[in-house]
DNA sequence: ATCCTCCTATACGCGTGTAT
DNA sequence: ATACACGCGTATAGGAGGAT
């Protein structure tokens, strides 16, 4: 895996510090405003100056969004956004040399999910992803807020970390409460290492980290315990995990 | 200072996928 | 079918931080 690290959400303050943003910007000066302005609201942000680069990041859904320059070394951004619409439905932000009218609406047709001029204020590029991603997050999480959840026998509450099976309470750590949400948030959808890795700890996923599975596994053994079947929390093997 | 809880790191055996 | 590499589950040890 190319590209560079920047930044991992030093300001915990900021509502975004678990979003993360690929810059794909051939132009270094350019480039490196944004990922200053980005790095500030405390976004992770990662960078690569090429598409080929571009491709290992949303091949793998292990960016949020992506600000694409629609002059990239090998091909214009165009082209490179029809590529990644062949596989992803990754936000994709294409930021325009010159503005152009058929770019711009070709970029639409193709499924960009904003067009924006280089001439426009650097912040206003940074409004319109904080304005998509919380798009994003209302039609992905309609219930974001929501602090009980019951899935079948499983009940969660939020605010207490009160885990229930059938008639069974059961003692969860913080860490193993939001694992648990998080894969019974997307019942039956199968959630990669990567995002389980973001979302739980809270940071990125390497090889040799087994901390997740740590928690998932006392997780299951819990839920095994009070009387779930096993094969509920699955193991998806070299992918990641689901709850059905 | 001591204890406790929670988390992470490491090790090891087993399971799974893949090439032959 | 078999061998091998890689991934997973889990036991254990130890560190960090809070409570007493």
């Amino acid at each position: 895996m190319t590209g560079v690290w920047l930044g991992i959400g030093m300001n915990i303050d900021k509502v975004h510090h678990s979003r993360t943003i690929l810059i794909v910007e051939p132009d270094h000066n350019y480039g490196q405003q944004l990922i200053e302005l980005f790095w500030r609201e405390g976004f992770v942000i990662k960078r690569c100056q090429s598409a080929l680069e571009a491709e290992n990041f949303y091949k793998n859904a292990i960016v949020d969004l992506m600000l694409v320059s629609n002059q990239l070394p090998e091909m214009k951004g165009l082209t490179f956004l029809k590529q990644c619409r062949q596989v992803s439905h990754i936000p994709f932000v294409l930021l325009a040399d010159n503005y152009s009218d058929t770019e711009c609406v070709n970029s639409f047709f193709h499924g960009v999910d904003d067009y924006i001029s280089r001439k426009q204020p650097i912040k206003e590029v940074l409004c319109r992803v904080i304005a998509i991603l919380r798009r994003i997050q209302h039609r992905q999480l309609p219930s974001n807020k929501t602090k009980l959840l019951i899935v079948d026998d499983l009940k969660m509450d939020k605010q207490s970390l009160a885990v229930s099976y059938k008639e069974t309470t059961l003692s969860m750590t913080p860490i193993q409460f939001n694992l648990l949400w998080t894969l019974a948030f997307q019942q039956n959808q199968v959630l990669s290492k990567d995002y389980l890795y973001r979302q739980v700890l809270s940071r990125e996923f390497s090889l040799y980290d087994r901390s997740l599975d740590m928690h998932l596994s006392r997780v299951r053994r819990k839920l095994v315990s009070a009387g779930m079947p096993v094969e509920r929390l699955k193991t998806s093997h070299g992918v990641g995990y689901s709850f059905s």
